[in-house]
DNA sequence: TCTTAAAATGAACACTGTTCATTATTTTTG
DNA sequence: CAAAAATAATGAACAGTGTTCATTTTAAGA
């Protein structure tokens, strides 16, 4: 009787087929190329066809949004690295930028569109977002125990930076340093950043 | 010969005209409901005559923003009238924070979304943008002129700050709190401020 | 082989932004 | 005042979008 085994892993397989194409659309074309029937026509289905495997459009960004956080997680493995907390937490910032400038779309799904958190929030694959952040403040922990941030919260904490480098980085995405010249927004955001590090170190 | 005067005139006024549609529908039914067509009803003219007016849709959101920043900046009246430079900063991190949450549509426009960023920066109605922008500016230089923020550049700890600001707004506002019990969402984001604040005093 | 259950689809619905040839209106000129 | 030129407005179309659903195709069980 295996057939049902087998039928529910076909099912997976083509949501995977699915969700792969999408992907695929979306490193090579961009956002916009994203259309249930630009999906369709490259796994060779019709259109609503996608609709047995996703309930809708938000759903398969959902599944997208994961993807780009695993991809996050991957930058991390080098932060982990580093034996000094407060370094360790500095390559944390530095990581974050550097994966935000380098794939601005996947950063986007991540933490500014909204399509992706349409989708109901009992969906398991909050795995990897949560990974992310719960590393932030273990790495936040670690610089406690050893001396900074003394008398602050650990959790407030991680959340000032992650907004500081989130907004940061969003605004730079989204076009707002227009209000400076061309020619020095990226030193801008260099020198703020480390102002911001100081700011931390004085701590 | 004032007839090519009173034509730019109705040439504004249409235009105007098309604009208060598009905040009213804005404002009334939210963002969806701004499609070129409800504007065109909305005012009784063809889809069509829209565009002898504005050159596209991201155009018709460039100019909404603009209006936003207005009323953002009806909001820092109340600020300018403290006395206290540094109470004045807190007070504009306040201010902003009750402009997002009471406007998160118009934050948005103003901060996060693309479309209005697509418009020729030539466009002279920056001015409401940078206004808000160089008030902030003014004011952490304001705190130098009373000791504060020693060594620190008020052009990048401006930025800095609106970073963070921007950060825990947005994050917020696109629901990347979710990672936290839905009760404690709102308290987390006011002691991050307050910890934020705390932090600038101590500079 | 026949029936039943599951999977896939074509066609449609109600939209979207945008363009352009055509029509209606207004202004200028003879 | 009437004809010509200039300006304004439009209907219709193009090429798309997400989504639904009755119908057909395919696969499984009796």
């Amino acid at each position: 009787m295996g057939v049902k085994e087998r039928k529910e892993r076909d099912r997976q397989d083509k949501r995977e087929l699915i969700l792969q194409a999408a992907h695929h659309l979306f490193l090579e074309k961009g956002f916009d190329e994203i259309s249930i029937r630009n999906i369709a026509e490259a796994i060779e289905y019709s259109p609503a066809t996608i609709y047995l495997y996703f309930k809708d459009k938000d759903e398969i960004f959902f599944a997208l949004h994961t993807e780009a956080f695993k991809i996050f997680n991957s930058y991390l493995g080098e932060v982990a690295r580093v034996k000094n907390p407060f370094d360790r937490l500095i390559k944390l910032g530095e990581k974050y930028i550097e994966f935000t400038f380098a794939n601005p779309q996947y950063y986007d799904i991540m933490f500014i569109m909204e399509a992706p958190m349409n989708c109901d929030e009992n969906s398991e694959d909050w795995q990897e977002g949560a990974k992310a952040h719960s590393f932030l403040e273990s790495v936040v922990d670690d610089c406690k125990q050893h001396g900074h941030f003394k008398g602050l919260d650990t959790k407030i904490l991680s959340f000032t930076i992650w907004s500081y480098m989130h907004g940061m980085c969003s605004l730079a995405l989204r076009n707002r340093m227009k209000i400076y010249l061309e020619t020095e927004r990226e030193s801008i955001r260099k020198k703020s950043f480390k102002q911001f590090i100081n700011l931390m170190k004085s701590l």
